[in-house]
DNA sequence: CAACTATACA
């Protein structure tokens, strides 16, 4: 009859001999005085006054068992915990469910999953709640593929999933980006009426986010009925991870306008899109937002600042709440290098790294060395970009990614090192990707290797066929060079291909509007004044000695219709509102689609210093922080 | 027993 003790249901009273039995074995496993304290204060602590708090504090009742083992859990007492096992097991005390779940709980936060795994293979009944702690161990800590395994298992072993295991199962799909099993999942779910549960939809948004799938989330979120802040948090996060930052921002205002409040989640997501978006007034609207609500305090909230700062310019901004963070985890530095190194701040870069290193003890990932090998590479600095790659391989054992090697290809075609460029793309240990060939391809650019240009646009058009990019690039190779037929036959191939130039456009976000410019733009109310000022500014210019490069522009047309579309390049246009619509002296932030082109890269510079403004350009891959004069690219880009 | 939150090459 004792194994039956400890399976009656939670409400029916114990036999005093029962009683007597369990507080025997409660006592004689919580000998010693901490173990006792411990359970004391966690046994208070998860006993808040309820109407039933007399039943939990009862020292005799199983009420009081299972709280014991409930509060080993919240305070990891793995000691006690196991005592208790121990004890269960040495007097016969058998295998009941909520028992075994409690501890196959405690184990698994405990980090021992295999103990954990154990006792529940030992479990000859098992209710979903015992399966669905277990699978949440492994959605939480991995493997993953565990998880999954477990979840199918326990369809196969008769027991139906339920509203907690379905966005245990997507966690564990969203981690293995397995959008395979994560469709299976939604097709189960919708078998059941579980597909109007929150925390299910949820679960099901994320996944089909993380997996890169956002109008399939897109589509179960709009079903959902009651939206609570995590579910509208999960939509924001996922357009914000897909690369598209707009719709999260504007998402961000439905939520609000639906009445749901923001979260410091949501104001993490949202900061990161304005950072992306390079939305400098609404990132700061945000940052008011959460300084109000008093969340600009929290680290987290505190590095998404930092890097939306970095990204829209105010880098030394962005430091100041670097100091700030209360403590500095990895991605706060990674953030803050990565900050410094986009914008060619490279000494800056390097130093933090290596306070990161050797003040702070912090110990650098692959992220770390991309922020780092791209700040030597802005800064053209080869020889210390290579000894970069050998202290993550040989000091931290990082493995390179094709990334890492992307950078290294990069800073030896940005110095004209082809032929060492070219013999490490040889001796990858993975497939070279666009990313490589594109950044050989630049080097050849710059320096009008026109033999090596043509093999790696060979490379890039196998890779990827539909991107006309590549076809302008190597156009404007030959253009440079002179080779005018040459041009227009890559251009005549590409429109046989049916590609089509993506047309340029800038824009630029005042008092929060966004406002946009295409090549040649004449749509906007202020345009007649905006075509002045660039006639203004290109007098000023030429007594300057400016004389207009028409290079890049490859179609055969004539000079002057080349100079017309060269001065009303998307940029000029943003730059030249910017200027008459801002009092003089303040900053601007122009982000652009594509790449700057060389001529308005020396347009830019001169009205930097004509005009005494700081200006900055976010291309469609980096900055170019124009001072003076100067442009923090220093002309390699 | 459950869902969301920052960093990265070209």
């Amino acid at each position: 009859m004792l194994p039956s003790i400890l399976s009656k249901s939670r409400n029916e009273p114990l036999l005093a001999r029962d009683r007597r039995r369990l507080c025997r074995l409660l006592c004689s496993s919580l000998r010693t005085a901490t173990d006792l304290q411990l359970t004391n204060a966690a046994a208070a602590a998860s006993s808040p006054p309820s109407s039933n708090s007399h039943i939990a504090s009862s020292p005799n009742s199983y009420h009081h068992y299972t709280s014991v083992l409930q509060s080993c859990v919240a305070s990891r007492s793995l000691g006690t915990g196991r005592q208790l096992h121990g004890r269960l097991l040495v007097s016969g005390l058998g295998p009941d469910t909520v028992l075994a779940t409690k501890l196959v709980d405690l184990y698994a936060a405990c980090g021992l999953v295999g103990h954990a795994r154990r006792l529940f293979d030992g479990m000859p009944k098992r209710n979903v709640f015992l399966w669905n702690v277990l699978i949440r161990a492994y959605a939480r800590d991995g493997p993953h593929e565990v998880a999954i395994q477990l979840y199918r298992g326990m369809v196969d072993y008769g027991v139906e999933p339920d509203n907690f295991t379905y966005p245990l199962a997507l966690k564990a799909c969203a981690a293995l980006l397995d959008l395979e099993t994560g469709r299976e999942v939604h097709e189960r779910v919708l078998g059941t009426h579980w597909g109007e549960d929150m925390f299910v939809c949820a679960g099901l948004v994320d996944m089909y986010a993380k997996c890169g799938c956002v109008d399939d989330a897109r589509a179960v979120f709009d079903r959902i009925r009651v939206r609570d802040s995590v579910v509208w948090n999960s939509m924001i996060a996922a357009y914000g991870q897909n690369g598209r930052p707009m719709e999260a921002l504007s998402l961000c205002r439905d939520m609000a306008a639906n009445g749901v409040g923001p979260t410091i989640a949501t104001l993490v997501s949202t900061i990161s899109a304005a950072a992306d978006a390079a939305a400098l007034p609404r990132g700061r609207e945000l940052h008011g937002f959460g300084w109000r609500r008093g969340f600009d305090r929290q680290d987290k909230l505190k590095t998404s600042l930092v890097d939306m700062y970095a990204k829209s310019g105010w880098v030394q901004v962005a430091r100041v709440l670097f100091e700030q963070l209360m403590k500095r985890e990895l991605v706060s530095w990674n953030a803050m290098i990565c900050g410094y190194g986009m914008h060619g701040h490279f000494d800056e870069a390097l130093k933090l790294f290596n306070k990161m290193r050797v003040e702070a003890q912090v110990t650098p990932d692959n992220i770390t060395f991309v922020g780092v090998l791209s700040a030597c590479n802005h800064g053209g600095m080869v020889k210390e970009a290579k000894e970069f790659f050998g202290l993550m391989v040989d000091v931290y054992s990082i493995k390179p990614t094709v990334q890492h090697f992307t950078c290294l290809v990069d800073v030896l075609g940005h110095a004209g090192r082809f032929e060492e460029a070219y013999d490490l793309i040889k001796g990858m240990p993975m497939q070279p990707d666009s990313g490589i060939w594109g950044a050989l391809l630049n080097g050849c650019k710059i320096h009008k290797n026109v033999e090596l240009g043509e093999l790696a646009l060979q490379k890039l058009i196998e890779l990827e066929p539909e991107d006309a990019g590549n076809y302008v690039l190597l156009s404007n190779i030959y253009a440079q060079s002179g080779k005018w037929e040459k041009a227009a036959r890559v251009r005549k191939l590409m429109t046989n291909r049916g590609l089509k130039k993506i047309i340029g456009c800038s824009w630029i976000e005042l008092k929060g509007k966004t406002h946009g410019f295409l090549v040649g733009d004449a749509s906007h109310p202020r345009s007649a004044e905006i075509y002045e000022e660039l006639e203004r500014l290109e007098g000023l210019m030429s007594d300057a000695g400016y004389m207009p490069d028409t290079m890049p522009v490859f179609h055969d047309v004539g000079d002057d219709e080349k100079r017309n579309m060269m001065r009303s390049h998307s940029e000029r246009l943003a730059i030249a509102f910017g200027l008459i619509s801002t009092p003089s002296g303040t900053k601007l932030l122009v982000t652009k689609n594509l790449r700057v082109c060389e001529d308005c890269h020396v347009v830019i510079k001169l009205i930097s210093q004509i005009v005494q403004r700081e200006i900055i350009i976010r291309d469609v891959n980096r900055y170019h922080h124009f001072v003076n004069g100067e442009c923090s690219c220093k002309d390699y880009w």
